[in-house]
DNA sequence: CTGAAAGCGCTTACAG
DNA sequence: CTGAAAGCGCTTACAG
């Protein structure tokens, strides 16, 4: 920190002084100010913002020396300067949880990546471009006391965020949302946030009769995902209830908990076949990423999937086709997920949270859908081969 | 943008005022000034602004007031404000491409992830967080034309850049690198910028090596990256010094081109069959994404790996052990990439370019290794099961 | 040690 | 249509 704020003391005269562009090769050149280009087209600082903001009715004179300017110094305002003033970052925050619980396995070399957000993020991006907005992101590690005030930090350089999963304690999430629009996605909304989740309900209903009326699996266990993720709680009920209706068994509980992670899928069955369990003929998992663990930890001890024991996903993450047997998941839209969230903060942006058209309060579901490929026991290598080669 | 900006126009006096806490349950809360602080406290804005930023030796009592009144409110500085008057914003700005081509195919529907870059970014974004810096993250369609204008506006809503790959012209870079600091990742250091890569020379020779000496393996192919990638052309280089040092055979040209994405290895390896080419016994790709791709369209024709084809990759993705079979790649520790660019551009903020201690110019590689699994012919299984039972 | 004041680089009513 | 001025919410020499 000392040698950036050092740094930070002004070491020049603050008087806009005229832009020497070529003339010093590796001169730190200090960025052109509204000033410089006012004072080389000849007009007030005010002409020149009201040309570049598109306010008022310039002149055409009045733009074009504006833009000469602009052109020859390469003026771009600084966009601290802009926020103050405007009273708009053009900025929204994006907080993620960092995965926690790292153990000694073959995983813990390498942090595992976050695909499903990684690629909601990608969404929310995409969107925000065309608004002009960026994307400010930081992922908090909830092991850590100080994580809150982080966030709030972060509020306080955005207009807006975004929280994946849950990451605040309710009574911090609704202080903040009083303060600054807050999405929440895979969350529950409130009175002041809206939340962005996909079917989880239609997704696993329909996975969970495919399991059981199509392959006729008669003991499921559900692999779930972090403690007190609304996804995988509803997730899980809506499997049980199928289930129960069913009259197939269902094996759950903490030892089948994987907490979203590949390495937390893998020790979990590990586990459980070291404790000497018998393995279910069907094993659903809250996300892609967990059940790439399971996968890893069947095929380690030669158990064959979907032959002996059928594994299934949720998101449908762009490996989930890559794998083998290739995964059957429940597709969500990741990227839509994103790109409705960013719409969502944005449209409450300047709104009173009190005021009539605004999302406050809403929760937005995204359609899900089954994708069955090979290690639910279907075989889609047909049909995969003929879809590759229509393409190509 | 127009609901946005109506809505930035000032609604209220501008004049500080009492803070109501608890009085208006959906109000909008305006976010409490320093002003607010400082009335409570019965002091000056400086000195609640020096308390805060630890500045100067206040008393004892004059922190308590502040600390209780900040406290009591809530605050938190904004940024914009901060960040205009102590002429730092913490925060850098960082480039992606995003992958451009999109084609009719089974990978179309969804984007791919960019594992990689995501990984890299994760591995900057832990070191920021520990320097109170956040990510202000924007991938770019380098078929914009406007491309380049979007990177400059970044360059100002941030101290310094991180640019993925190369996103923009030698040109550019150079009128951006004078402006601000920047560090690229995977490109090529400039006089004003400085570079992070992995070690693409050794860590190809060794596995070039292997595959020639250890598999005796006669004709290879090359799947490339993207045209003008450094990383791509050094690693391909590497390769074919290595192969026609032993008297093999090497495929390689536009035919063999993936772009570093699973489409494209995918999509190279049909068009060949399709062609009638024969196939070589090794297929060397540029990254495990493009090798993800290559299995895979290897999959659907029935070509076993590695028993006819043996394929490898580079970066060794998490994902990559997951593969089946599992894939032999040169490991490069991603995260360190990122955090090396973050902590390279963060020594160079407030640095004049030509000051001493600096990092513009440099070329910083970091150490890869060659990971053996399945895919290149080895067999892996009895080694990997081993570490899971060690672990569990 | 503390406060009054200037200044960071913009935008935007307000006059003219 | 344009310019002078105020103001955005902070930090930081500068006096006292």
């Amino acid at each position: 920190m000392d040698t950036v704020t050092g740094a930070a003391q002004p070491t020049q005269s603050a008087q806009p002084s005229v832009q020497v562009q070529s003339a010093s090769p590796i001169q730190p050149t200090q960025p052109p100010t509204i000033y410089d280009v006012a004072r080389i087209a000849g007009l007030s600082i005010a002409s020149v913002s009201r040309v570049l903001n598109g306010q008022g009715n310039p002149r055409a004179d009045t733009r074009q020396r504006v833009l000469l300017a602009v052109e020859e110094l390469g003026f771009v305002p600084d966009g601290a300067a802009r926020a103050l003033s405007a009273r708009l970052k053009e900025v929204i925050g994006v907080v993620l949880r960092r995965p926690q619980g790292r153990d000694a396995s073959i995983f813990a070399d390498e942090d595992e990546n976050l695909q499903f957000p990684d690629m909601i993020n990608r969404g929310m991006e995409i969107v925000a471009q065309r608004h002009g907005f960026d994307l400010l992101i930081r992922s908090v590690d909830l092991d850590e006391p100080d994580a809150g005030r982080q966030i709030f930090a972060l509020a306080r350089k955005s207009d807006g965020l975004i929280l994946h999963d849950k990451v605040l304690s309710p009574e911090q999430l609704d202080l903040l949302s009083r303060q600054v629009p807050v999405v929440t996605i895979a969350g529950e909304p409130t009175e002041t946030t809206a939340n962005v989740h996909g079917d989880n309900q239609g997704g696993m209903r329909d996975l969970a009769r495919h399991l059981i009326f199509d392959h006729s699996y008669r003991v499921i266990a559900y692999v779930a995902g972090h403690e007190g993720s609304p996804d995988s709680m509803i997730r899980g009920e809506a499997l049980a209830q199928e289930v129960t209706r069913a009259g197939v068994r269902l094996l759950t509980g903490e030892e089948w908990r994987g907490g979203y992670q590949a390495a937390g899928g893998a020790q979990a069955i590990e586990r459980l076949i070291a404790a000497g369990t018998e393995l279910p003929r069907a094993i659903v998992c809250a996300n892609d990423q967990s059940a790439i663990g399971v996968l890893h930890a069947l095929a380690l001890r030669g158990i064959s999937v979907p032959g002996e024991v059928a594994v299934t996903g949720f998101d449908d993450i762009p490996v989930a086709r890559h794998l083998r047997p290739q995964l059957t998941s429940v597709r969500q839209s990741i990227q839509d997920l994103g790109a409705t969230a960013f719409e969502t903060v944005y449209g409450m942006i300047g709104r009173s949270p009190d005021s009539g058209d605004n999302a406050r309060g809403r929760d937005i579901a995204l359609p899900t859908r089954l994708i069955r490929r090979e290690s639910c026991g279907c075989d889609q290598k047909s049909q995969a081969q003929m879809s590759i080669e229509r393409a190509a």
